[in-house]
DNA sequence: AGCACA
């Protein structure tokens, strides 16, 4: 006699009080599962987000009586029963009780364990995954690593809004990133309270990196990818330039022309840097002022990372509360020429040892010295920023950052800026940046023996005034 | 669209 299985059709199945759900939606959440079933029955657990395509859901009733009606209800329903739209399918589970193996009450943890699928593990490295996920707020230490599983990594964000608002964006989606198509999936249920991480575990364990992350990130509340990334629509499929069907209302460039509203708090370069670092690697910034308006002109490799910048972040607020709200444009501009490390623009191409002799030069002579654009090849003018196309466009006439009051052109920047390199975490710096009302347990990733310290990060000018926006929260300003 | 996982 078959003791076990067999029992699969869907008319035999044994009643229990836990229902299988599948062809939810892949985000469906406990809400929603919980919105759909209760009419029948009181719910005493649910598990979302199951199965490979995180489309199936698991729901306990408190009664069995209840599961049946919830089954037999729908059995004989017209209307299927629904989340979003999608018909779900309902069937008592094959087990008596859901078991959460995460610990009850758990709250979410700062610390992400992402894995990437897709990917080569040596294609991305933990300076394209720190761009994608500072997105969302101060990421402290990075690992990468393979495991079963594939490559993965941990992330430690400096609370725990910011890390699960990063979550919520990313989980599941497919990023444009470099030409490469990252799915990133955050599987947040294991909860990491204390990672420990040594240069001796890095080798044992097969971590392949880590690093501690001790630039600072400005942008607490950034939404960059809080609109979700468009997960069919790729950007990345080869050039795929643009067909002659696609409309388009505008030529597309890898310019962006960016206009900013309600300007509560300064937006500095670091600030944007931030911001569209996330779609690409964003190569220059030019920041202005016209008739009042802060406006700025951010330039990409491509116009697919472009696009997908604009897509995403077009009419979005950099900060919570609809403060520094973004309005994107295509630029007529190819090649910006700008200074490359000014107050109000920034050259991300300029190999940093030219930045130091450049600076070192200015420092003596008054004046910046001749310099070539390695891509552009025009010397830079005098004005902070120029183009090198004759196209006049929305962009302002040649900026003079000696008209901005601004004063000093070449600050004498201490080390290396903060942006796409950062530096090899020889100090254990401990970058305790923490922002005021996330009072929730954070949890770190030890990098290295050496102890944990707290250091004093350096106050860019970019502190909006009164204090920066509420961080953790993920804004949703469409 | 067919059963969870540390």
């Amino acid at each position: 006699m078959s003791t076990s299985g067999q029992q699969q059709f869907r008319y035999t199945q044994t009643p229990s009080k836990v229902l299988h759900l599948r062809n939810l939606p892949w985000d469906c959440s406990d809400e929603e599962l919980v919105e759909l079933c209760k009419p029948f029955g009181k719910i005493v657990n649910t598990k979302c987000n199951v199965g490979a395509n995180r489309n199936q859901a698991f729901v306990e009733f408190a009664d069995l009586n209840q599961a049946i009606n919830m089954v037999s209800y729908y059995a004989s329903s017209s209307e299927p029963a629904q989340v979003r739209g999608k018909t779900v399918y309902i069937q008592y589970s094959n087990r008596n009780e859901i078991v959460n193996n995460k610990s009850p009450g758990d709250v979410p943890g700062n610390v992400l364990l992402v894995t990437i699928e897709g990917v080569e593990a040596g294609d991305v490295s933990i300076d394209v995954i720190h761009l994608v996920f500072s997105a969302f707020g101060f990421v402290q230490k990075i690992a990468t690593f393979e495991k079963a599983a594939g490559f993965q990594a941990l992330i430690q964000f400096s609370d725990v809004g910011t890390a699960s608002a990063a979550r919520e964006a990313l989980d599941g989606r497919s990023t444009c990133f470099q030409n490469m198509l990252i799915i990133v999936t955050c599987a947040s249920h294991i909860q990491h309270t204390r990672i420990l991480i040594s240069s001796f575990n890095l080798i044992e364990a097969g971590f392949s990196e880590a690093r501690q992350l001790k630039h600072r990130c400005v942008c607490h509340g950034l939404v960059g990818l809080h609109k979700p990334l468009s997960p069919s629509k790729s950007y990345c499929n080869g050039g795929g330039s643009s067909g002659p069907d696609g409309k388009k209302k505008e030529p597309e460039s890898n310019v962006l022309f960016a206009s900013l509203e309600n300007m509560q708090y300064a937006v500095t370069v670091d600030v944007l840097n931030t911001v569209f670092s996330a779609f690409g690697t964003v190569q220059k910034i030019a920041i202005f002022e016209k008739n009042g308006q802060t406006q700025a002109l951010i330039q990409y490799p491509d116009v697919t990372i472009a696009a997908a910048a604009k897509d995403a972040l077009e009419g979005h607020c950099i900060y919570d509360g609809g403060y520094c709200k973004l309005h994107l444009s295509y630029s007529r501009h190819t090649d910006l020429n700008v200074q490359a490390y000014s107050d109000k623009s920034r050259d991300y191409t300029v190999p940093e040892s030219s930045l130091l002799a450049m600076q070192q030069a200015s420092a003596v002579h008054a004046t910046p010295p001749v310099w070539h654009n390695p891509q552009s090849g025009p010397v830079q003018s005098s004005a902070g920023y120029a183009t090198t196309g004759t196209v006049p466009g929305q962009a302002p006439p040649a900026w003079n950052p000696n008209l901005q009051g601004g004063g000093s052109t070449f600050p004498s920047a201490p080390t290396g800026y903060p942006g796409h390199s950062y530096a090899p975490p020889a100090p254990a710096y401990a970058t305790a940046v923490h922002p005021p009302g996330s009072s929730q347990q954070t949890n770190h990733i030890v990098t290295g023996s050496r102890p944990f310290s707290v250091s004093q990060p350096f106050q860019p000018s970019t502190m909006p005034p009164g204090g920066v926006p509420p961080p953790g929260h993920a804004p949703y300003h469409g």
